[in-house]
DNA sequence: ACGATTTTGTGCATGTGTTCACAAGTGGAT
DNA sequence: ATCCACTTGTGAACACATGCACAAAATCGT
């Protein structure tokens, strides 16, 4: 198998890309030998990867409404404030535990608080931005990062002319300080914003720094050591998927037109369906 | 049900959240009352959606081994530079049509040829920014895209003071003028960097200026028409996953405390040197 | 006190996506 | 010409996610 190249995959690598965490967890263990203790323990692990990304929505809305007053809510209101069915929002719920009441509804104070308690929300994860050009300035200077939680505590760039200068009331430092400095700081995530030619020398370095969770924006797949979390943002990507979407509906609109005479456009098969 | 205020949802909207432009799925004949008779069985086509946007990761990765010089590939090789398993690359590229020799491999050439016939990437797509603060300036300056084919053509804010200036070489005009720029300029894809509360309102010019395809950076919930797609980036929901992440692996091993004699499961700790 | 009404929580059927495993082509060696 | 090593393409098993439908709580009205 011609290696086409030095490819990077050393030994306890993994390669991720379209966060999909699948992880190595031990396909849930459902015959726990537990007879029924902890209502809390053993919850985190059993919850589907898709529904944990709603419960992270269903938290803003729910904020949202606490703060115009609402005190309890029904799953229809919430899931269609959501944009989900009721019933997968019910059953995302009880993947949390029962916190609602049958005949009215849930008590939003109590559902912020579960769902934050399982989104790990409690306290706060101290975040560093690498690359401080345009996207990562932005990324700086969201301030706190949007929803709170989640305190910029460290940027990094190649930059020379960079190094030092405060970015959102923050000190840029020098890449080569990322392991330091983010064990120093108690780095927990680590959002990646640089070229894709320096992203994978970044996040080792990161990693070396004890961060086990990445966000990154350069469109590259990352290889990382099984314990570290890597979620990604690729704006080609979703773009192309919109084009997909575009084109796809294009398709159709010629296919239902009732000329079309010779028809020689190359189109072998896009259709699958029958 | 209260519809808890004004929450919009006119006739013909839908919601749209979490990047799952479900749009094509069963869901469409909700209101519809045809219970027993499925009454178009047609409308089976298209490629999964997961293996869309798989689709764009290994045109990245092919484009960039086309570029070191090589013709073919493997589709071993491709999937682990993919970050995929083989059997799935496979399947994906099976979707779009049979273009490997057995026993040989995969073309680049021809492969990336098809995956961007596939994605519509064959011509280039309009696309407009609006809310041009700390990220819009970012993506506006990303410079026709990245990947290229999505050409940057209109940009749009409410703020007076920017309107007119010229931000990555295009003048800036209102939002108010959406619809009709959009209109004369052929936009096709609308990105929106707004603040959450002007996003609906923002997203609704868009779709009368006929824009069908969105992609929304605002923390909302967009209700559009049918017909529109929508696909959505959500910094403090990625956070919040990671967040999680982080939360379990500290249940976990708070869990494994009393037990284990040294003896860990996988291979952590993996040098990094390659 | 009790039934009518509301809304949760969940078993089950359905659907979608992933992985396995192998027959079927292909090129090269003998 | 035949065999062999290799790699694709895909049927089928499996795993996961979704949505339906309804019994189980809880509240309210009489």
């Amino acid at each position: 198998m011609a290696a086409q190249r030095g490819q990077r995959g050393g030994p306890g690598r993994k390669s991720a890309e379209s966060a999909a965490p699948v992880g190595s967890g031990a396909p849930a263990a459902s015959e726990v030998t537990t007879p029924m203790p902890a209502v809390d323990e053993q919850r985190a692990r059993s919850i589907p990867e898709a529904a944990v990304a709603r419960l992270a929505v269903y938290l803003r809305v729910l904020s949202a409404m606490a703060e115009q007053g609402a005190t309890t809510v029904s799953s229809e209101e919430l899931s269609s404030s959501a944009g989900v069915n009721s019933a997968k929002l019910r059953k995302d719920l009880s993947y949390i535990g029962s916190y609602g009441t049958r005949g009215v509804g849930y008590e939003v104070d109590v559902l912020v608080g579960q769902i934050e308690r399982t989104l790990g929300l409690t306290h706060n994860h101290q975040v560093a931005v690498v690359g401080i050009g345009n996207l990562g300035h932005a990324l700086a200077n969201y301030g706190g990062f949007p929803g709170r939680g989640f305190p910029v505590a460290a940027l990094f760039d190649v930059d020379e002319d960079l190094i030092g200068v405060p970015v959102g009331g923050l000190a840029v430092n020098h890449i080569d300080e990322i392991p330091l400095v983010c064990a120093q700081r108690g780095i927990s995530i680590g959002v990646i914003a640089t070229p894709p030619a320096a992203a994978q020398a970044v996040c080792d370095r990161l990693v070396a720094g004890g961060v086990e969770s990445v966000l990154n924006f350069a469109p590259v797949v990352l290889q990382v050591p099984e314990h570290v979390e890597v979620r990604k943002v690729d704006l080609a990507v979703e773009l192309q998927i919109l084009s997909f979407h575009v084109a796809r509906r294009a398709d159709d609109d010629e296919e239902t037109e009732p000329a079309a005479n010779g028809q020689a456009k190359g189109v072998d098969r896009v259709v699958i369906g029958r």
